[in-house]
DNA sequence: TCATTATTTCGAATATTCTAGAAATATAGT
DNA sequence: ACTATATTTCTAGAATATTCGAAATAATGA
C-alpha cells in the first residue's frame, strides 16, 4: 500500500462514529450488516450515518450491495489487512520492544 | 486501547504530512530526529510542520525533548503497537483470509 | 548584550468536515 | 397507483482543520 492510500484509510477510520461502524461490520463478519442494523446499534440520524458510511465506501474500506429494500455493508478485510501491514512495516519497524514479552506475543 | 483513543491516533496519522513525519521518525529508530531534520526531509514551512508535530505529540504518538538548541522528536513505538493491536483485534478479527498465503506472509 | 540558529506561538484566510432535517429515490406489497 | 420501509441526496449552518507569514521564545557563543 502507498502512503497516500494509507493516510486516506487512516483518516476515514479516525472518526469515532466511522470507527464504530467499521468495527461493528468486522464483528459481523464477511456477511456484514444492513445500514438499518448499523443505525440501531449506533443511534445516529440516518443522514449522518449515510454520510459516514459513504466515506468508508469511498476509501474502499466498505462495500455496499442492495438486497431488496436494504443495503448490505461489508467490510473489506483485505484492505484493512493491507493497512495494518503498512503500519507494521512502515511505522513500527526496525526496533525491538523495550521489554520483550515471552508469553503475550 | 479504548476506541476513542484509537480514533484519535488514527485521525492524527490520517494526514499525509503527519503520516510522513511519523514514518520518518520510525525509520530513524528510538533516537528519533530533531524538528529541523524532519523539515529538511519534508519541505514544509516550519510553522506548518510545528503545527502537525504538535498534533502527534498531543495524541501521545510522538515525544519531544530539548537537546540544546534542537528539539528531538521520538516516536512512541509502544502506543503505535497498541494501536495496531487494537486494529487487528477489533477491526480485523474473526475472519480467516479468503486465500491464505503460505510463503508471502 | 548582540547575533545566530532552532522552533514555537499568534493571527487570519481558506478549506474541509460534521451534523441533521427535508426532500428525493428505490424496493416491495396490496 | 398507493402505501410503507430503507436509504440517499440536498442543503446549509456550525465546527474544526490547514496553511503559512510574522513575531515571539529558547539556547548558544562571541
Amino acid at each position: 500500500m502507498e502512503i497516500l492510500q494509507a493516510a486516506r484509510c487512516l483518516d476515514k477510520l479516525g472518526n469515532p462514529t466511522r470507527l464504530e461502524v467499521f468495527r461493528l461490520l468486522v464483528k459481523a463478519g464477511r456477511e456484514g450488516l444492513p445500514v438499518g442494523d448499523i443505525q440501531e446499534h449506533l443511534d445516529v440520524p440516518a443522514s449522518t450515518l449515510s454520510h459516514h458510511i459513504s466515506h468508508l465506501v469511498n476509501a474502499g474500506l466498505v462495500h455496499q450491495e442492495r438486497e431488496g429494500r436494504v443495503l448490505r455493508c461489508r467490510p473489506d478485510f483485505e484492505l484493512m489487512q493491507a493497512l495494518i501491514d503498512f503500519m507494521t512495516e512502515e511505522c513500527c519497524e526496525g526496533v525491538e520492544p523495550a521489554q520483550p514479552k515471552r508469553d503475550a506475543g
